[in-house]
DNA sequence: ATTCAAATTGTAACCGGTTACATTTATGAA
DNA sequence: TTCATAAATGTAACCGGTTACAATTTGAAT
């Protein structure tokens, strides 16, 4: 389809200078007087000149291109931090490319072929369970990659992400010092994800005789919180507080709620996490755990690029999250 | 810092064959003996070889790459149709580069030259407002590109999408016909934004002194919504029904009546934009426009594949969305 | 066994940049 | 003016594939 375009030899023509001047002047090195370099540079916008990306990337064996594979898009935490990703990189002159796993390994390992395939130099991967052959191939091809999402210093490569154990078992904590015994707890599939696994865990921790809780797994989204919190008040009277693994589920509680005379949060507590942009606008308010996922991605955009560019090891780093107090969880009514 | 690896030379080297066949094998060409082809093969998988795709794109001058740059990724509409051009370009064996413009001109068009530069072969764009130096960059360098959401046959470039001018007048018709005369029109910001200026404008021409329309113009999140609705209640108590241009609009509208004493349907019927996945898990269930996103994504890659293949021309195509009725609208009671 | 076309494999040029090294030009001190 | 040195520019090899064309092998027919 492209018409023909200027290559670096048309332009040395053009302005009767070698290539290697031309090439100099593009890359702005300083050894070009000014009158040569203007000389070059008229040239090229006069011939619409463009360095061919693959033959800069042949000659260099650089590509200024990190990979990102995430399980999905269609989940806002996602969406934003791949946003953010891709303006930290971008900033830093590097190019993100994107694949979607579907939570799936073998999709992951495929991604992850065709992306280095397309001469990534860098892999952004998402949560804590990667195939085998995965990690296996990014060894022996000696791919860098970091993991995110979770922080779980015990395995050899890094992670930028946080705790996911401790900001749930926090979020228990938080409920309980409200007076609450009996808690709802909603969360997404477990299967294929380590992430909503470790909560699921660090709330568990928490159990006692003291603390009772009921796990509830659903579909990550606003029907399923529906369904599940309507399910559980059913079968259990006691529940005064839900606390849901992500706020798409708190908005199911919310709406699961209505009809039923139950009120927010006179009647249940309920605590989300993400502060996912809408939080703050439901009513009542939503009390939630803010995820530092801009963070996130700009620590990863900044390590990635300092081992691209200087070599600088990556090192896995904790980041923490934040309750964020609103009007949906009260003082448990006597 | 990947360390050294295999080169098609390194294969020939250890197959005692030479690189020509090395190369035809890889590529599936038809001509080669079944044992050499295995012979091949084996040492591919034996050193670990990954054709270099810089310097496949620079003697084949195809990258096998489309570039797709939408104005933010932080709405579930982009979001899912990334998602779905990902899959289709996929499947036809093409990588999706995306880039954000923030709905910026200037963006846009420094995004597609850096795009250009990483040599992307088409382009995706979103809306109908571009720069004139972005398009006649791709007239200059012949390059293709689709512009999606909107439909505009109007222009000489190819667009596919759907008719927001129709769709927003069939919406005002739709509510029309449930008895309504007063409408709230909610909206997103119309600055740099074609497509709600279309709808904007569809609703419009069905202004009559039989029909007063109210638009009310609010950043572009549940919050904006919440907060559009109290005030255009506040000064209009003749309003019945509130169409708004997005779902998430919508949701806002349900949260705004909350306390008001206002219930939907009842007191105001509630149309929304896109048919977003949680539409019909709120309470009551959102009537609203279901967009084919997910076609257009499946059209658009199809199509730019044709091109980039067989250079089969694009042509412009309209998708039409549909109204799902639920409970949020209903007839006017006097 | 010989011949010849068809099938397989090899040789080498080319894609469009970068860069080490060689060459030319500019600068300034003697 | 002359020469030493530094700065600017040029030459050509190289990156790792593809592919036209040449060379070789295969196999069927005579």
């Amino acid at each position: 389809m492209s018409g023909k375009v200027g290559s670096i030899r048309d332009v040395a023509k053009e302005t009767g200078l070698s290539i290697a001047t031309v090439s100099r002047v593009v890359n702005g090195a300083k050894n070009v007087t000014p009158k040569t370099r203007d000389r070059v540079m008229d040239a090229c916008k006069k011939l619409d000149y463009l360095p061919n990306p693959a033959a800069k990337a042949l000659s260099t064996r650089k590509t200024k291109t990190v990979a990102a594979i995430i399980p999905t898009i269609e989940h806002s935490v996602f969406a934003k931090f791949i946003s953010a990703l891709e303006q930290s990189l971008e900033d830093g002159g590097y190019s993100l490319v994107l694949a979607i796993s579907h939570a799936d390994e073998e999709d992951e390992l495929k991604a992850a072929r065709k992306l280095l395939g397309m001469g990534a130099e860098a892999f952004i991967l998402s949560g804590d369970a990667h195939s085998p052959e995965l990690l296996d191939l990014f060894k022996r091809r000696n791919v860098p990659f970091i993991v995110t999402s979770v922080w779980n210093p015990t395995r050899d490569y890094p992670s930028i992400g946080y705790n996911n154990f401790m900001l749930a078992a926090n979020a228990v904590k938080f409920i309980a010092s409200k007076g609450h015994r009996d808690i709802a707890v909603l969360h997404g599939p477990l299967l294929m994800n380590d992430r909503t696994r470790m909560r699921r865990e660090g709330a568990l921790s928490l159990q006692s005789d003291r603390l009772e809780l009921t796990f509830v797994e659903s579909s990550l989204d606003v029907a399923g919180g529906k369904k599940a919190i309507r399910e559980v008040l059913e079968h259990n009277g006691k529940i005064t507080a839900a606390l849901c693994f992500s706020d798409v589920l708190a908005l199911g509680v919310y709406m699961g709620l209505k009809g039923t005379g139950r009120k927010i949060p006179k009647d249940l507590s309920v605590m989300g996490f993400d502060n996912i942009d809408w939080a703050e606008a439901v009513e009542p308010p939503l009390t939630t755990i803010e995820l530092p996922d801009r963070k996130i991605a700009a620590e990863v955009a900044s390590q990635i690029i300092a081992l691209l560019e200087y070599g600088r090891p990556i090192g896995s780093v904790e980041l923490f999250g934040k309750i964020i107090e609103r009007n949906s969880v009260s003082d448990v009514t006597v």
